[in-house]
DNA sequence: CAAGCGTGGTT
DNA sequence: TAACCAAGCTT
């Protein structure tokens, strides 16, 4: 190949930068960035079920806003696996937003079950409700729309309109952080850096592909700028990254230590009636497990020698130690000891019911440890 | 604005 | 094993 060709390759290659920096209002050098993140987006983007590939996008083509915003609630402090089964099953089940908001609030939480952060299902009906009583019952088009509905915060609201809209919204998430502290080797421990790495967003956002650049910046995040052993040798950004530049980009951002967590301990108790209803009751809607089906416990209390023993069983039964299950939540460890029995039919007190279709029941996850501690294959599918 | 809020996977 | 982490929001 001759020697001319490159040199105009690289003239035509810098003068489609110069283009892009009039219409898109930036810099040279932010393009630069910019672009060659979105040309290794257009080759190594992930496949997933909510989101529109790169050459739909290019076409003209936008998703759907319904399940842009189920999966970027789902998607909240969740990892993409655990979304997957739940996000085909919510739309499965509610093809539309106007099918969520028809649907039992009671079915949707049950379907969140395993989920975890239940203020996110109640959140998700809420903001369904609220969406579908809008004209045309359409999700608003814009950021600040977005960020006045319930469970919809600053992340979401311009992912939403990034990704669904194709508004030119500063998008930051934990990826995001963690890409844009490394590349330029923000010292500032967060979250008090967060404004200043918003800013670096805006400077280096393409105003013309506002949702692939968001979602490229996080399958960078996720599978190249990882938080530890980051792949930097295959990064498309190695060449622009301070921090690699310096040798530390694993350093990157700067956080805070966290504290341990202490740990409580209560008693549980699985009551099952001859035709093998188990008793259950509803937690309140705020708080830990909100709005979540739980069997009878003790209090949780701060010490880990706290009440569990029999004296705290709802009613009095034969009731026989079945074992002690562990579950570790957000900010504290939890030890059950779980009792169990076999009681004659009773009226359930007020607040309290009997289920036998504990599969399909809204349980979070230490209560199926629960009640599998206690009725040992009774909480798996067979399938 | 710091604390509260789940769960499962990885190191 | 314990620590850390994942597309954060609410109060």
């Amino acid at each position: 190949m001759p020697v001319g060709f490159w040199r105009r390759c690289a003239y035509l290659h810098r003068d489609h930068f110069k283009a892009k920096a009039q219409t898109d209002h930036m810099s040279l050098a932010t393009i630069a960035t910019s672009e060659k993140l979105l040309a290794w987006y257009d080759v190594h983007h992930r496949e997933l079920p909510w989101r529109m590939p790169p050459r739909d996008i290019a076409k003209g083509m936008l998703p759907d806003p319904y399940h842009v915003w189920l999966s970027e609630v789902m998607l909240q402090q969740t990892t993409v696996e655990a979304v997957k089964p739940y996000f085909r099953k919510f739309l499965d089940t509610w093809p539309t937003v106007t099918a969520l908001a028809a649907a039992d609030r009671e079915d949707v939480m049950k379907a969140w079950a395993g989920l975890g952060y239940y203020s996110r299902a109640r959140n998700l009906k809420a903001c369904a409700d609220t969406v579908a009583a809008l004209p045309e019952a359409r999700f608003p088009a814009s950021e600040a729309g977005l960020r006045a509905l319930p469970g919809i915060g600053a992340y979401t609201s311009a992912a939403i309109a990034a990704i669904a809209f194709n508004e030119p919204a500063a998008v930051v998430d934990g990826n995001i952080e963690r890409v844009i502290s490394r590349l330029f080797r923000i010292d500032t421990p967060l979250p008090e850096a967060k404004p200043e790495i918003k800013l670096r967003v805006e400077e280096i956002m393409p105003r013309s592909r506002p949702g692939d650049f968001a979602q490229a910046m996080m399958d960078l995040g996720a599978t190249i700028c990882t938080p530890r052993r980051p792949r930097c040798m295959l990064c498309p950004l190695r060449d622009d990254c301070e921090a690699l530049s310096k040798g530390d980009p694993e350093f990157y951002p700067v956080k805070p230590t966290k504290s341990d967590k202490p740990t409580r301990s209560g008693a549980a108790f699985v009551a099952v009636r001859p035709d093998g209803a188990i008793l259950l009751r509803k937690r309140v809607d705020k708080g830990l497990l909100g709005g979540m089906t739980e069997v009878p416990t003790s209090a949780w209390t701060a010490r880990i020698d706290g009440i569990d023993t029999v004296e705290a069983a709802p009613f009095p039964a034969a009731w026989q130690k079945a074992g002690v299950i562990e579950h570790v939540f957000t900010h504290f460890r939890l030890q059950l000891t779980v009792f169990r029995a076999e009681v004659p039919d009773r009226a359930p007190e007020p607040g309290s019911f009997w289920s036998r279709e504990i599969l399909t029941e809204a349980l979070p996850t230490v209560m199926k440890k629960v009640i599998e501690s206690a009725l040992p294959g009774s909480t798996k599918r067979l399938k």
